[in-house]
DNA sequence: AGGCTACTCGTACTTAGTACGATGCGTCAA
DNA sequence: TTGACGCATCGTACTAAGTACGAGTAGCCT
C-alpha cells in the first residue's frame, strides 16, 4: 500500500507546511489531520518524522526565530539592535501565532539560543552593564511581543477590512457607558491614515532612544 | 437524578471556577469534564449555564479585566495610569494563561470596555493628543501584555526552584556555542538578589517618564 | 392533583492525538 | 537473480474532549 520506500516527505517539509497551515488558520485550528491533508499525505506518516505534536511546534518556532536577523557585530550596536527588533516584529507579523509560544519553550534550540546570545552580545557591544543588558533585553522584547500580540487580534492588513470589521464592533459601544472610548474611536481610528504599526517605531524609538542614551551615560 | 429544582451552581461559580482551574493547570488543559469535575458537577450541567466553551473563555477574560484597578480620575494623571499598570501586572501574574487571551476577544464586555475608556480618559486629562493617547496605551499596554508573556513562562516565583530549573535547562547551553548567553547566565541570572520582576518597574518608569515629558512639552 | 419549569445528567456523536501493526517497495548481499 | 531486511506509509482503533439530544427529577403554582 505504500507508495515507495523513498520518503516523499522529510521533517523540514513537515515544519514548513505546519507554519504556513498555522499561518492560514491559526495555531489553534491546526491539527495533524488537517496537516495531513495540507501536505498531501495520512495522519500518521507525519509521527515517522515528529514524535508529537508538541514537536512540531517546537520546530515551527525554532523556523520563526531563524526568520529574525540576528544584530550584526560591526558598526553601530544600536542601529544593528534596530534592525533586529524591525524583523522580529516582521517575522511575529506573518506567524500571528507565534508570540505566545516564542517564550514558552521548555527545550529552546539553538536558533533560538544563538539568536539569544547575538542579542547579548550586542547589547554588551553597546557598553551596557549586565544589569542594563538585562533590562534592556526584556524590555525590548516585552514590547515586541505584546504588539505582535495586539497586531495579532487586528482584523487585517487589509484597510478597507479594517475599519468594516472595526466599525462592526464598535457598532456596540455605547456612547453614553464608554464616552471616551467612543471619542477616541470617532477621533483617532477612524481618521484618514489611521495605522495602528505606526505605534511601533514610535515605541521602539523611544525605548532605544533611552539605552542609547544610558549607555552612554553608564 | 437532579438534587433540587434550586440552582447548586450559577454562571458565576462556573467562571470562577474555570478561572481557579485555569491559575493551577493551564487554559490548555482546562476542559470541560475537568471544571465539571472541579466544581462537583458533570459536564453538560455547565451547558445550563454558558452556551459553549468559547463563551466561558470570554467571561474568565471579564473577570481578569474587573480585577485591574481603573486609574483614578483624581490627582496626579502619571500616578494614576502606573498604579493601572502594575495592577494590571499583578492580574496577569495571577492568571498566567490570561495574557494571549485579552487583546484578541471578538465580543469584548463591559469590564473590557469599561477600563478602557478609563485608561483612555486618563490620558487624556493628562493631555496627550489623540495621537499621542494611541501611542501611549498601546506601547504601555504592549510592554505589559509582553512582560506577562515572558513572566508566564517563568518556572515559579518561589525562587528556590526557579533557580533549580534554571540551572536544569543552562545546564544544555554550550559555552562554546553561545558564549555570551551562558556568561550573561552566570554572571547575571544567577548571581544572588536576581530578580526578573525588577525589570517591570524598570521598564514602566521609563516609558511613563517619557509620556510625562512630552505631555509637558506638546 | 396535575402539570409547568428549572435544573441535572446519561448517552452518544464528532473531532483530535496517537499507539499498534500490517503492507509494500527499494536495496543489497550472496 | 533472489531473498531477506528495513524504511516509509497508512488502515484501524483507542482515548480524550466538546457538545447535541432528550429523559428524568423536584419544587412550585394553580
Amino acid at each position: 500500500m505504500g507508495e515507495t520506500a523513498r520518503p516523499s516527505l522529510n521533517r523540514d517539509h513537515v515544519l514548513e507546511g505546519a507554519v504556513a497551515l498555522a499561518d492560514e488558520i491559526g495555531i489553534g485550528a491546526l491539527t495533524i489531520r488537517k496537516l495531513a491533508t495540507a501536505l498531501g499525505t495520512k495522519p500518521m506518516t507525519i509521527y515517522h518524522y515528529v514524535s508529537s505534536k508538541e514537536e512540531i511546534v517546537n520546530g515551527m518556532v525554532e523556523r520563526v526565530y531563524s526568520e529574525i536577523e540576528k544584530p550584526s557585530t560591526e558598526g553601530d550596536w544600536l542601529a544593528a539592535l534596530r534592525q533586529r527588533c524591525v524583523s522580529a516584529r516582521g517575522a511575529l507579523n506573518r506567524h500571528r501565532w507565534a508570540a505566545p509560544l516564542m517564550e514558552s519553550r521548555t527545550a529552546p534550540g539553538p536558533e533560538n539560543l544563538s539568536h539569544h546570545d547575538a542579542v547579548i552580545a550586542c547589547l554588551r557591544r553597546g557598553g551596557l552593564s549586565w544589569q542594563m543588558t538585562a533590562h534592556a533585553y526584556a524590555m525590548l522584547d516585552a514590547f515586541i511581543y505584546g504588539f505582535a500580540l495586539q497586531e495579532a487580534s487586528l482584523p487585517s492588513q487589509a484597510e478597507g477590512e479594517f475599519v468594516e470589521v472595526a466599525r462592526d464592533i464598535a457598532a456596540d459601544f455605547d456612547a453614553e457607558a464608554y464616552p471616551h472610548l467612543v471619542a477616541f474611536t470617532v477621533e483617532h481610528v477612524f481618521q484618514p491614515g489611521y495605522d495602528f504599526s505606526d505605534t511601533f517605531e514610535f515605541g521602539l524609538d523611544l525605548i532605544l532612544e533611552t539605552l542609547g542614551a544610558s549607555a552612554q551615560a553608564g
